[in-house]
DNA sequence: ATAATATTTTAGATTTGTCTAAAAATATTT
DNA sequence: AAATATTTTTAGACAAATCTAAAATATTAT
C-alpha cells in the first residue's frame, strides 16, 4: 500500500507483461520496440527494476517479472480496461479510439478512485475490445474464446476479442464493421493462401486474410 | 491546439492563477508556500514560462499570467472542478476528499475528454465546493455571492461557496455539518471578535469565529 | 571453430525539475 | 540615510529518464 512507480517505470512493467504473454523470456530490443525507445535507455530502466525486486534479470539473459512485478502490471491493466470501459460506456467515445487516453489515465494512482469506478461501471468483466478486466485481487475473468482460424466452417461464433489495438487493425475492422459481439461464420477456408470466406449474420459474405483471422477472438455460438 | 505543458509547469500555471485572484502582484515567495517547493526553483520556473510568454515576469519585479497563461489557467481549472463534480455525483465521493485525486486528474491532456465528460455530466456550472467550472471557451459562470461575513443580521441564506479547500477547513466544517446548500442566518455580530452566531434552519444556533465566517460564501434567500 | 553479425551493456552527455548556499537586490527599521 | 532584515536570484549540484557512440557479449553462418 506504500510503494508507488514513477509513469515510466508503469510503461516498462507494462510492456514486459504484455511481452512475456508469448514470450518466456523478454529481451532488451523487444521492449526497445514496444516503447518506441533505445535499448540502452531499457538497460537503465531493466537495472533500477531488478533493484526493485520487480524483476528477474541478468545481463545478456532476458528477464520476466517477478509476482510482485506481476501484480503491480495486473494493477495496471485493471486500470486500463476499466478507464476503457469508462470511456466507451459512459462517455460514448469509439472502441477504436480510447487506447491512448486510457494510456494515460491508467497513471493515476488513487485505488480508491479505481474501486469506485469499478462499482460505478457494474463492475465489468470485459473492456470494450474484448479484454478480460482483472478484478480488485489481480484475477481474470476467463472466458471460452478460441481463435477464428481455428473455428470449424458452418459453425457460428460472436467476435469477443482483437489480439492487438494498432490503429491500423481498428480501421480496417471499421471499415469491414466487425467489432466485439458481431455475429459470423465461417463459409471457407482457402488452403492457397489461408485466406477464409466468413459471413456476418444479415450481410453478404466477403474474404478476410490469414493475418486478420489470427487477430480475431471468437466464443462458438451454442 | 498544438502545445502541452508539463504537469509540473501546469501546477505552476495554476497556482499563480489562484495567487493572481487576490494579489495584483505575485511574488516568487508567495508561489514558493503555495506549491510547498523553495523560492530558487520558483525562480527557474518563472524564467521558463517567461520565455513561453505565459507570463509577464521582470526579476525582483513580481509577475501575473499573460492572456496566454490565464487561457491555460482556465483550463486547467476546468478539467479539476469538472473532475471533482464526478468523483461527487457519479463515484460518490465526499466532497472533502476528492481534492487530491482531482489535483491528478486536472493533468490529463485529452481535451476530447473533457469535452465529452462535461456533456456526461450535464454542463454542470459549480463544483461541488461552489467553485464556477469555466466553459469550453474559458467563460466562468457569475453566481450572486457575498461573504458571510457581509450578510446583515436575520436575513437567511444559502452557503454557495468556501473559500479554501485545506483539509483543516473541510474537517471543520464538516463537524459543524456545514457544505454547499446548507441554508442558515446570521443571529448576531459580536463586535468585540467579529464572531458571529449563525443558525443552522432546524438546528440549535452556535457561534463561528471570523476566520471561518470569511471562508464561507453565501446567496441571499429572496 | 572462427569470423561476421546482431544484441546488449557501458560510458558519458543532455534535459527537466529540484535543491543548498551564497550573492544581489529590495524593503524595513532606527 | 545607514544598518539590518527580507526577498529574490545566481551558481553549482543532483536525480530521473533519456540519448549517442563505443565496448562487451552472444548468436549465426561459413
Amino acid at each position: 500500500m506504500a510503494n508507488h512507480y514513477s509513469i515510466a517505470e508503469e510503461n516498462y512493467i507494462k510492456a514486459i507483461y504484455h511481452l512475456q504473454q508469448t514470450d518466456d523470456n523478454v529481451t532488451t530490443n523487444e521492449v526497445a520496440t514496444e516503447l518506441q525507445t533505445k535499448a540502452a535507455s531499457v538497460t537503465d530502466m531493466l537495472k533500477k527494476l531488478k533493484q526493485k525486486k520487480i524483476l528477474n534479470y541478468e545481463k545478456y539473459q532476458g528477464f520476466r517479472l517477478s509476482s510482485e512485478g506481476k501484480k503491480i502490471a495486473l494493477a495496471i491493466v485493471r486500470k486500463h480496461r476499466l478507464w476503457e470501459y469508462f470511456l466507451v460506456e459512459k462517455l460514448q467515445f469509439g472502441w477504436d479510439e480510447v487506447h491512448e487516453v486510457a494510456e494515460e489515465l491508467e497513471h493515476i494512482a488513487s485505488t480508491k478512485l479505481i474501486n469506485k469506478l469499478d462499482a460505478f461501471l457494474g463492475n465489468p468483466k470485459f473492456d470494450p475490445h474484448g479484454d478480460p478486466i482483472p478484478d480488485v485481487n489481480g484475477k481474470l475473468p476467463s472466458r471460452p474464446q478460441i481463435n477464428l482460424i481455428d473455428l470449424a466452417e458452418n459453425k457460428q461464433a460472436e467476435v469477443s476479442a482483437v489480439g492487438s489495438q494498432s490503429k491500423e487493425l481498428l480501421e480496417l475492422l471499421k471499415h469491414k464493421k466487425i467489432g466485439i459481439g458481431t455475429q459470423l461464420e465461417i463459409k471457407k477456408k482457402f488452403a492457397f493462401d489461408n485466406s477464409i470466406e466468413i459471413k456476418i449474420i444479415g450481410q453478404a459474405a466477403f474474404n478476410i486474410s490469414q493475418q486478420l483471422a489470427q487477430t480475431l477472438f471468437v466464443k462458438p455460438l451454442k
